[in-house]
DNA sequence: TTAACATATGAATTATAATTCATATGTTTA
DNA sequence: TAAACATATGAATTATAATTCATATGTTAA
């Protein structure tokens, strides 16, 4: 598979969890430390430690450390590219709208 | 969750998957049967037949059935949704760089 | 310098989704 | 109308990811 699909997908991937997905989405909002994210998602602060290493490892976010508190946020760059990536792949003006006569006889290719 | 957000996510946690991934980039070319895509892409028609139907559950893609073919392609207004939700909830000109000072005391609520 | 706190990590467990297998349904052709 | 074909479906199995649990690391405050 080629690179941006691959990149594309591991997104879908990453952000199909719900968790990761509310995550992301308490994050637009600006950079939160893991405290806050955890309490305010009702979630366990380990499991938020894991989706938080996985998003980062994936490239999605960026952490920084302050004393003891690690603040999150999303990684911009990152996100341009999974929205030039999508436009390309699957932007909505390049679905082919081709019909097809039967897929007739031994062939059954188009 | 709210039904934007639970959308969205369902599109992701579906195209996170390969084979559904490259199922869809098939038929961004147009309208296929299922014949051509499962001979196109490597895979077992039973399983072919599976995740076009976890598709076409979630309303991604329409089935046009022609004789003994099933001709599958892509639900165009389902995609503008999702275009229009995506920008909505996670477009990057939505995102937010809103820095933290310290999360700091008892408190740890920005 | 010890106790409390914020976060991270690895292993164990559990939940969920993908794949395979056997077979069914409906359609066309000989 | 029987055989071949295209597709679908449900159950069984397997793979993968999420969650929990126990605990470690580093930081600040008493």
């Amino acid at each position: 598979m080629a690179k941006d699909e691959s990149i594309l997908k591991k997104f879908f991937k990453l952000l199909g969890d719900d968790n990761k997905f509310r995550i992301i989405l308490t994050l637009m909002k600006g950079e939160r430390c893991v405290c806050v994210i955890y309490k305010e998602l009702g979630l366990d602060q380990t499991l938020v430690s894991h989706h938080l290493s996985a998003l980062k490892k994936a490239g999605l976010i960026n952490g920084r450390k302050a004393g003891r508190w690690v603040y999150y946020s999303l990684n911009k760059e990152a996100f341009k590219e999974i929205e030039d990536i999508y436009d390309k792949l699957l932007g909505i003006k390049n679905i082919r709208e081709v019909k097809n006569s039967n897929c007739d006889d031994k062939i059954c290719i188009t």
